[in-house]
DNA sequence: AAGGAGGCCAACCGCGAAGAT
DNA sequence: TATCTTCGCGGTTGGCCTCCT
């Protein structure tokens, strides 16, 4: 069976995206949630196929995602967890929240994989490059018991960042090399490596990564809610966007207007796709409590369609 | 100051998996 | 069961940016 292309490839545009069309797509997923993404671009009167809409939103708008190089904590998981899951770039992305794989796969290929050559170390086997340097292994611990200790100790791990090169290169020794060269692993094992982890994303707490999908009947149509009407304050809480874009999108919530929706800029100052989610967490926490706060977000709640606001976790993540 | 080289990263491409018919 | 559709993933590419000469 022949295969068909994901999208009509005429008349659709490539490249780089515009503020423009960042916008339509933002407006259009946060006032309908994601849907079927082949439908996104025709609803959101965008020239772009599906698939890219896609990409662009959870590679590039998603409000969750953090901006930024990783930090030496993130790098050090994204090691540890690429010695356990090979280039399963996803997988990996998904235990360090705000980070998408793409993001991950670039720091791999452009950062990561250098330093680990630098130190002596096999970014693919994670094991030593040459074995006559190396000293004879400690008795192995258990690989996992490591990685977890790793990751429930991250203030402990920040402390001793100087002994990190011995730590991966103790993790590369220890790693079977059977291990090492078949990443698949069975769900159990993967189960295993999500427990793992879980402190990590408990301690982000903030992971909107699942935008709340709609049936199609659910979804409102373009463009969306009252597009004629002007976002009074969007452009004060973009003041601090980050500048870690570029190719024309960068300041995109300094053109955004959202609809009809004002962040609470009294209380908190958040910048959107700041690398400190720490006004994020408070927002939440403040929602969290007893939802005193929910007012803050009334004017954006009441614009929204229920489909997409009345859950719980479309509240907490986006809001 | 100009030009070249390499780094970096957003976006694209093609494949496989999963679900629908 | 076979075929089709859609989505997600990983590898790769193209072009902007920065650094070096």
């Amino acid at each position: 069976m022949g295969r068909q292309p994901c999208c009509d490839k005429v008349g659709l545009k490539k490249g780089p995206w515009t503020s423009d069309e960042d916008n339509k797509l933002i407006n259009f997923i946060l006032a309908n949630g994601q849907c079927c993404w082949r439908a996104v671009p025709k609803l959101a009167g965008l020239l772009r196929c599906g698939k890219s809409c896609r990409l662009r939103w959870t590679n590039y708008l998603r409000p969750d995602l953090k901006r930024g190089l990783l930090s030496e904590y993130e790098e050090k998981m994204v090691i540890d967890l690429h010695a356990q899951l090979g280039n399963r770039w996803s997988k990996i992305a998904s235990h360090l929240p705000g980070r998408t794989d793409n993001e991950i796969k670039n720091h791999w290929n452009t950062h990561i994989k250098k330093k680990l050559r630098k130190m002596g170390i096999d970014p693919l086997t994670h094991k030593p490059l040459s074995t006559i340097e190396t000293p004879p292994p400690p008795p192995p611990p258990q690989q996992e018991v490591q990685v977890q200790n790793s990751i429930q100790e991250p203030e402990q791990q920040a402390g001793r960042q100087s002994s990190s090169t011995s730590d991966i290169s103790e993790l590369g020794q220890n790693n079977e090399p059977e291990t090492l060269l078949q990443p698949a692993r069975t769900q159990d094992e993967e189960n295993n490596i999500g427990s793992t982890y879980d402190t990590m994303e408990r301690m982000s707490s903030f992971c909107i990564d699942e935008v709340p999908l709609i049936e199609p009947h659910e979804m409102l149509v373009p463009g969306g809610p009252s597009p004629s009407s002007t976002s009074t304050s969007s452009s004060t809480s973009a003041s601090s966007a980050s500048s870690s874009s570029s190719y024309g999108s960068n300041n995109i919530l300094d053109e955004l207007l959202l609809p009809d929706f004002e962040w609470p800029l009294n209380n908190v100052d958040i910048g959107l796709w700041d690398d400190d989610l720490s006004s994020w967490d408070l927002l939440i926490s403040d929602v969290d409590s007893g939802r005193k706060q929910a007012t803050m977000f009334d004017p954006f709640l009441n614009q929204c369609p229920r489909t997409v606001l009345d859950q719980d976790y479309w509240t907490y993540g986006l809001l």
